[in-house]
DNA sequence: CTAGGAAGAACAATCGATTGCGCCCCCAAA
DNA sequence: TTTGGGGGCGCAATCGATTGTTCTTCCTAG
């Protein structure tokens, strides 16, 4: 009888049965004894009983009293989606292991979504929130961290890819590989990275003496995820018929898709093109080609954020704050990209795209 | 002033300051005025002071109270993975569109892991469970509804693909293309689909006379998700030097490992060997060549459970409860299957695989 | 013989909302 | 002048745990 969980024993009823007041077996069970002077016989007592009786605080009414709730929220664009979970399982990691749970809330771009979800986890008393790709313009009652999501603000803590090694690294080696006619696949304007990213490459790209060709410049626009959009895109940069012996992709998704558009047009990858894409989502390593990509620590970025609210929330993050943690990017050279056929010392059959 | 949210007022404060019990300025903003005959009036100027200073109840006040916490766990393997996220943001949606909110846990196949965040949740007082792909063995004191878990337990719900089908609509795609020799990648046996789709396979190939060598079958071993375990078992398979022209995974990452291990061996999709796949997750429809799959409506499986769990807590589910609510796959014919060699009038280069 | 202190545990307030009852007031009918 | 019946709200218990304070005992040292 006494191990059925289906009704969970409380304080009170445990207390009544020992014959003991509910304070000190409350201590007890939280391993306050020792500070109360409560005696040993009393202290194994208590805790046989908690255990045959599978006592377990109810941590509602523990939450109430003590106004803490173990519980952060996290708010993500799409829960379906590779990025977001990537960072997210970097989150739990981190955040089960310190005792605490997560809400999860997506928002889908709808700013409404946004704005009710966020307060539906704050009347939850969650005691921190971390954003993934999401910038959150309201000030909070709790702290806030930020994974992508370029929040420059007061107070909040961003985690983010280091933008200027990432477009260092793509731009030198299709350098290096002899690529000059390189065109840019820019990220929908609703992701927060976009705007970063492509900052960072006209900086760097500067920095290497590459030109941009603003006709060999697109950029997203279909919010969908997948490979769709980029696959529409590259169809329209065929068509302008300017040449390009690269793409540089906004992520592994838009890179496959433009892999499909080329392949279409009659490209080769890499032999006529190569890709460069970014993330380096599992896809990366299995697509045909493998891609070559900016790999991003998506769950190292996600425990990073997930520390950091935790310490924020503990009070214990030594000020001042920092406004920016950096992350590393690393190259992943894969079989997307190889010299441009106008470098090929034994191949020049196909100098250029064909425009459609 | 009044409207800075960072310190919530709560209800005791905002009934002084309208000087009024708590009693009735609960039952005002809780919209059950008018089955308290409360006064016009002073419904107006409680709920015009309660959006004033931003009132909002406190979830963990009123949870404690109503013995309800508006919140249900689920636990997925791996939430860094299409299968359970795909599942997730259907559960999302419903549960969202209600009130509630959802706790994830994933245990990595850990038994250890999956007891411990069980109980954590429960002693968080969620008020049901939706377990993904993963059998609970336990009596729980909530409900519990499984998505592909193959829970045949009293009380359990499973929501499932009907595989029957499945096996059915891929095995008859394959033998109308001519297929006679099939290749079978079967899933690891941590995951709770393998049996149910293997037993279904050996069925409705039975119906359909199509013989099944045990040479040609093999199994995922590596619990890694994506393609690699499906890569190494596919060059196992082609060591044993078994002819076969088809091969029907275990899902789609499998598959794309299966085709990268099939090209490595110099073998053509489709035109050497077919693959057919299962999930139709994103990729599937990317990958190259796009991928002839069974589609399995996850998401709309995400939200049936959801939906099934939230009557089941409303007691509102007629009874007696179904055991299992099947939902249908459908077949997506994409360029990853075509004819056999043999079958190809105009072509019979390659009849066979070379074994490695 | 008694003050002082330690040991051991109980009391009771508290967290913020919900909710079953009960109370008061006013007006109309008897 | 009662009685009765709404209308309009307030009282106070309650949910289950935590925690600052208080209260006994029992010893021991002076």
């Amino acid at each position: 009888m006494p191990d059925r969980p289906l009704k969970p024993i409380t304080l009170k009823e445990l207390a009544a049965l020992l014959e003991l007041s509910q304070s000190t077996v409350s201590r007890i069970v939280n391993g306050e004894a020792s500070a109360h002077r409560i005696a040993q016989e009393t202290q194994e007592r208590v805790l046989r009983a908690a255990a045959e009786h599978g006592y377990r605080a109810n941590a509602v009414a523990r939450s109430l009293r003590q106004k803490r709730t173990y519980t952060i929220g996290a708010i993500v664009p799409e829960i379906s989606e590779g990025y977001s979970t990537a960072v997210l399982s970097g989150i739990e990691d981190e955040v089960l292991k310190e005792g605490f749970f997560y809400f999860v809330v997506s928002h889908r771009h709808r700013p409404d979504l946004l704005k009710g979800h966020l307060h539906m986890m704050l009347s939850r008393s969650v005691e921190g929130i971390v954003a993934i790709d999401t910038p959150i313009e309201e000030a909070l009652p709790v702290p806030l961290v930020s994974v992508s999501g370029h929040n420059r603000r007061e107070g909040v803590i961003n985690i983010e890819l280091d933008h200027a090694q990432a477009a260092c690294l793509a731009l030198t080696h299709l350098k290096s590989l002899g690529h000059k006619r390189i065109a840019y696949i820019k990220g929908q304007a609703i992701s927060s990275d976009t705007n970063q990213r492509w900052h960072a490459i006209t900086e760097e790209a500067g920095k290497l003496g590459m030109a941009i060709d603003a006709e060999l410049v697109v950029q997203l626009e279909s919010p969908e995820p997948g490979p769709g959009p980029g696959f529409e895109v590259t169809r329209q940069l065929l068509q302008r018929g300017r040449s390009f012996t690269a793409i540089f992709a906004f992520n592994d998704l838009t890179a496959t898709g433009a892999i499909q558009a080329l392949r279409e047009a009659g490209l080769r990858v890499p032999r006529d093109v190569s890709v460069v894409g970014f993330d380096d989502v599992l896809i990366a390593r299995t697509n045909n080609p493998p891609l070559t990509t900016v790999h991003q620590p998506l769950r190292s970025m996600g425990q990073t954020a997930a520390e950091t609210l935790l310490s924020l929330i503990r009070d214990e993050l030594p000020r001042p704050y920092p406004a920016v943690i950096t992350m590393n990017p690393k190259l992943i050279v894969r079989k997307s990209t190889a010299h441009p056929p106008s470098a090929h010392p034994t191949d020049g059959t196909v100098t250029r795209p064909r425009g459609a």
